[in-house]
RNA sequence: CGAGGUGUGGCUCAGUUUGGUAGAGCGCCGCGUUCGGGACGCGGAGGCCGGAGGUUCAAAUCCUCUCACCUCGACCA
């Protein structure tokens, strides 16, 4: 392509809007516009990255046997209603109606169009298993999109969705997606970590996120730096150090006086004890779709609790911290004084490190005291016990006992051993070999195709702008002419182009009058792998100067050896 | 939804406190000199100052309302 053609809008300035440095960079260097919050416009530039990247991701999954079909953007809201998930998604669906009135939503996601199509055309066990996927644009209003196309309202996301007759050939099929995206997110140049991720309400039996690692990621992964264990902190188990926890003394239960001190903090200072002998209480409404509960949590009182546990633990749709009327109903005095002591009418659940405390401190439901000396067991009743705790860096490892770290991800991909649970509330069923009806198992599994591209550019860029891992690369070269006015450079160059395009190798001839100054920011900018400058060597000795853009390689070749060269750097990843 | 902030030419921003006919740099168009890492000179084009209403002889500037966007929080496959 003659640059001197092509819409590439190049901008010197960082746009005041942009926070993160991969939405910058997309930015000026005209890969996208912003359109609304969170919609974006992606130009030429842009659109041939997406195209890079999905078409990796086609070979992949059809190497897996994987299927392509093409779904409605648009879509009826019965069958959204038939699974619940219509007010369970709530304001994060862009609805619409039609002229008569029907109403419909833009597609946040498949499962249930790709189940209602799967239920009416599979029967028999012979069908099975399926892998069918789509590339094709989602929807979601998120309440603050942000970083560019990282966290955006529109986008475009590879969605692969499993059918299989048992629970076994689930398990193959995860096992191929999971290989899949591997190979995926290597072939696109990234370094990433597949973790074990919060499988939600759903209760699947297996989730993992594939994160990129990046500084500004949204999500938090902890690791182990010994063993293989890698989990997303929503999810993440470890165990916290129980070193000067109190053991029980046996002491019966004493009130103390405690005058305006409701934190954590001030009872512990005002007590002189540690965070950790205190029994920290926290209360929760939980709403389900019929009800609402009241529930209390106990946790240490150095930790703090993991909100997504819980509700996971409580299968709720819903959870807010109680409201000070609500707590003064439940407890008889306001937040800062509860305690499990004497409380009733409320489901009590101690996370695992506070049902481990020997004896603690706890609110006496009555505003300035507290109780000293609490046993759990003794003076009040532990209903359940659950894992209800963050993780935090320096817990010990739950598989080797090393101290965990914590680092941060971008999410890309995530897959997802769903179950039953669709192909039930769908009646998506077949017949097995025994003529009985039996539940189809499904598995999905999801890449944010443009969510990746921005993910690469934040772990591929320096100052001067993008640098393109070469298999997504808009361009893999670019010919920058030195002088537009020197006939013998401008007719080497397109010679040049032309023998690269023959070649098949996809190639910008920077034609445009500009100093050489400006077509070099321009090309480091816009990130191409590989630049030939055609100059005076090249008019006087046919020497060309090949800059590697990733490493800044120089070398000054001939045509020949030039042309090697770059089909050798290109050649690996055809 | 809560808190804070910003809207002035394509981009980055001054001007608002103290009302008096709209500015700079970059980009864009023309001519010339330049041409190996974002050149220089000269001449141009381009803005009803986010929108509506109000105060005033006079509003980018003051007041009221509203919209959009950004940041933090809450929330979120």
């Amino acid at each position: 392509m003659r640059m001197s053609m092509m819409l590439m809008p190049t901008l010197r300035e960082i746009p005041a809007e942009a926070e993160v440095i991969s939405h910058q960079l997309m930015v000026r260097a005209g890969i996208i516009r912003k359109v609304a919050s969170g919609m974006y416009s992606y130009l030429p530039l842009g659109r041939r990255v997406i195209e890079k990247v999905e078409k990796i991701i086609r070979e992949e999954m059809n190497a897996k046997g994987g299927q392509e079909v093409l779904m409605p953007i648009v879509q009826p809201s019965e069958i959204w209603k038939e699974t619940g998930r219509w007010d369970v998604y709530g304001d994060e669906m862009f609805k619409l109606k039609d002229r008569h009135g029907r109403e419909f939503c833009l597609g946040p996601t498949h499962e249930e169009l790709i189940t209602d199509l799967v239920r009416q055309e599979v029967k028999s066990y012979r069908q099975l298993p399926l892998l069918l996927y789509q590339i094709q644009n989602k929807y979601r209003d998120e309440i603050r999109p942000r970083f560019g196309v990282m966290r955006s309202r529109e986008f475009i996301m590879k969605d692969l969705y499993s059918f299989d007759c048992d629970e076994a050939g689930l398990d193959a099929s995860y096992e191929k997606m999971y290989d899949a995206y591997n190979r995926i997110f290597q072939r696109c140049g990234l370094v990433y970590r597949a973790v074990e991720a919060d499988s939600g309400a759903i209760g699947g039996s297996g989730s993992h996120e594939f994160m990129v690692t990046a500084d500004n990621g949204e999500a938090e992964i902890a690791y182990c730096p010994a063993c293989q264990y890698a989990a997303n902190t929503e999810k993440a188990e470890g165990n916290p150090s129980d070193e000067g926890q109190p053991a029980a003394k046996n002491a019966a239960m004493e009130k103390v006086h405690t005058p305006g001190m409701r934190t954590i903090e001030d009872v512990s200072n005002y007590l002189k004890v540690n965070a950790k002998d205190i029994i920290k209480m926290v209360v929760y409404e939980a709403v389900y779709s019929e009800k609402a509960e009241i529930v209390a949590v106990l946790i240490r009182g150095d930790q703090e609790i993991n909100e997504i546990k819980l509700k996971n633990y409580l299968d709720c749709l819903h959870l807010v911290m109680a409201s000070d009327d609500v707590i003064v109903a439940a407890a008889k005095t306001s937040g800062g004084f509860v305690g499990p002591v004497g409380l009733t009418g409320v489901r009590l659940i101690a996370d695992k490190t506070a049902a481990a405390m020997g004896e603690g401190i706890t609110g006496a439901n009555e505003a300035d005291y507290h109780f000293r000396h609490v046993v759990p067991g003794r003076d009040f009743i532990i209903g359940e016990t659950a894992d209800l705790r963050t993780v935090k860096a320096g817990d010990a490892c739950p598989h080797c006992g090393k101290a965990l770290e914590i680092t941060r991800g971008i999410e890309v991909g995530h897959i997802f051993k769903l179950g039953t649970k669709y192909s039930e509330s769908l009646k998506a069923v077949f017949l097995d070999e025994n003529g009985k009806e039996k539940k189809m198992i499904m598995g999905c599994y999801g890449i944010g195709v443009t969510r990746t591209i921005a993910a690469a550019i934040e772990q591929n860029h320096d100052e001067n702008g993008i640098i393109w891992p070469v298999p997504i690369a808009p361009y893999p070269v670019i010919i920058v002419p030195i002088s537009s006015k020197d006939e013998v450079q401008m007719k080497k160059a397109q010679e040049l182009y032309d023998r690269l395009n023959s070649m098949g190798i996809e190639t910008i001839l920077d034609d445009r009058n500009e100093r050489p100054g400006v077509k070099f920011k321009d090309a480091d900018l816009i990130g191409i792998p590989l630049r030939i400058t055609v100059g005076k060597k090249a008019a006087d000795d046919d020497l060309y100067e090949l800059k590697v853009r990733s490493n800044g390689e120089d070398h000054l070749l001939g045509l020949e050896d030039l042309l090697l060269t770059i089909k050798k750097v290109l050649e690996p990843i055809g």
